[in-house]
DNA sequence: GCACTAATGCTCAGTCTGAGTATTAGTGGT
DNA sequence: ACCACTAATACTCAGACTGAGCATTAGTGC
């Protein structure tokens, strides 16, 4: 019936908003199949696909995105959902996804109980090194991870991306950690995509995943868009689309912390800060932590122009 | 006929490679109708993009790809290709195009003349800096651009684009840059969209523009393609891939200078080189220049290592 | 008024960077 | 063999930036 192949265009958001406790996600889908918000592109419909996503997005879950950036297009074969699962017409013989991030800034609590939100590191608990659970996270992974890396090169990615052997953690290599992850097998979207591939699959043996797994392979553009955004911070000033309007330093600085997963010097974060000109000081204070009132600040116009650099992240020692 | 509409993806490949007189890309088409290397991708026979574009730009121009990496997905409708003249099928109601960039590594004479290869600057005269034709480039362009700037918000956009009022010049914004001279209708492309839409279109008002067009949204590929390789440069070891196994740091320099199109300060571009441990001599020295013989040098393991760190680009004064 | 808690201020040494000046080892001609 | 010329390589110096830590201050709650 078909004798051109059919392709269809998924459209994957993941949409980021900063809440009191951190950075979240917009989910989508029922227990069990939970997913990224997902929509199909129409071909004679849509204009553009930033157009497309901001239309799905807005009409799926009723939020405005403010900033949206494509990440990366996905095709690999045997990595995307059963087609059936997402709801869409069986009769394509390829579903390629195009991955965007997009930034809801920061919302409140009502806003936050219209949609289905969710800390990102329930996704990727060894992503999170401010706290003792996202340390060990690690530590569960790492001897699995030695005894599959066999070979040398194998070896080197590991230690390149986990920070051993003297090796910095980079906080925005989220995505090589998943594909280490995912083909040491060690993700649960590695078992599943394996025994599809065997026609009737014996159940895998039982085994206890770190990280809860996504749909599809909606972990996998989480894990970029969590990469990409944490570098962007270094040089654009992105966290102010995530930021409140006013906000204290320390404010500002747990929200880069929660973001990138690591804990920063809070003086030198605020001697960069201050000089790079990003920010300005309303006259108002805030107090109600307990100590020193603290100056609200905000973006500084200089902030808004395009090719205004990034945050400098002036990491805290161990 | 088509219930569901029909939607090619096609690829695009800019393969870059680097001969003694600088970067080239690799084109195809014919006088008139020059594009990159261009494919459509098999639903059904390939399991992903980039094997996808390994096989067809090894089969189109018999090159072996080295370094691949998949650069944006563009799916403008409007700044597409007209689907015949690519030798599509016309059936599609949409034409997606998913970009790539690919080194070629360092190539010989041979090579060079088995395929149509040309400067890339030849499309971009304004990004090279390191000549006076470059920067004349630039003052042709400017007071077209400011004429359209009408607005503070495009004022600010040239400004920082193109490094005006102080602001520095970012040899990676290449993408910025084309997309301001293509929406102020300084580039061919412009105007063939815009008589696209109108119906029948008396031909525009003649005009010279700075900078060979391409086919389709080829340039515009290629603008994020340069800018994406120049970005990654202070990053990754990636120059490593274009240049030839041994080389003088001088000759490194130069193939720096030809991607970025800037002069560096030689003797700050050594230390910061031999410092970084991404290169280590061989014992055998260059000698044919006319000067000093120099050191050869080869790119060091650790600079193959996943997650090796980029070069610094200490640019030369004006 | 006192203890406590954060916010804010300030200092110091080591490193990195931008810019120069100085020296050296070849080449080619006389 | 010596000289002029060219490009490679070596060294120096000051200012800017960074990592760390100590010191001071302005609120809050007994």
């Amino acid at each position: 019936m078909n004798a051109t192949p059919r392709v269809i265009i998924g459209l994957s958001a993941v949409v980021v908003a900063a809440t009191g406790k951190g950075p979240e996600v917009l989910l989508s889908g029922s227990p069990g199949a939970i997913g990224l918000p997902f929509g199909s592109f129409d071909p004679i419909g849509h204009r553009t696909f930033e157009l497309a996503v901001r239309d799905f997005v807005t009409s799926q879950t009723g939020f405005a995105l403010g900033y949206v950036e494509q990440l990366y297009t996905f095709g690999d074969k045997g990595r995307e959902a059963p087609v059936a699962d997402m709801g869409q017409s069986s009769d394509a013989d390829r579903v390629v996804s195009v991955g965007y991030i997009a930034l809801a800034g920061s919302i409140d609590e009502g806003q936050r109980r219209a949609g289905v939100w969710a800390d990102w590191y329930r996704f990727f608990p060894w992503e999170d090194r401010r706290s003792e659970a996202g340390l060990r996270a690690i530590d569960l992974l790492l001897p699995d991870l030695k005894a599959w890396a066999t070979t040398t090169e194998r070896q080197s990615r590991v230690a390149m991306a986990f920070g051993l052997h003297g090796q910095s953690w980079q906080e925005s290599q989220v995505l090589d950690r998943f594909e280490l992850l995912y083909e040491a097998g060690l993700v649960q979207e590695a078992q599943r995509d394996r025994a599809k591939g065997q026609a009737s699959a014996a159940p895998a043996a039982e085994r206890t995943f770190v990280g809860e797994p996504l749909v599809s392979d909606h972990r996998r553009i989480l894990a970029t868009a969590m990469g990409r955004l944490r570098a962007k911070i270094r040089y654009r000033p992105i966290v102010f689309d995530l930021a409140p309007a006013r906000f204290t330093l320390s404010e500002l600085q747990d929200l880069v912390e929660a973001l990138c997963g690591v804990k920063l010097h809070k003086q030198n974060f605020r001697r960069t800060l201050e000089r790079s000109g990003l920010v300005e000081s309303t006259g108002a204070m805030h107090a109600e932590t307990g100590g020193r009132p603290a100056m609200l600040f905000t973006r500084s116009a200089t902030s808004r122009q395009a090719g205004a650099s990034g945050l400098s992240l002036p990491l805290a020692k161990r």
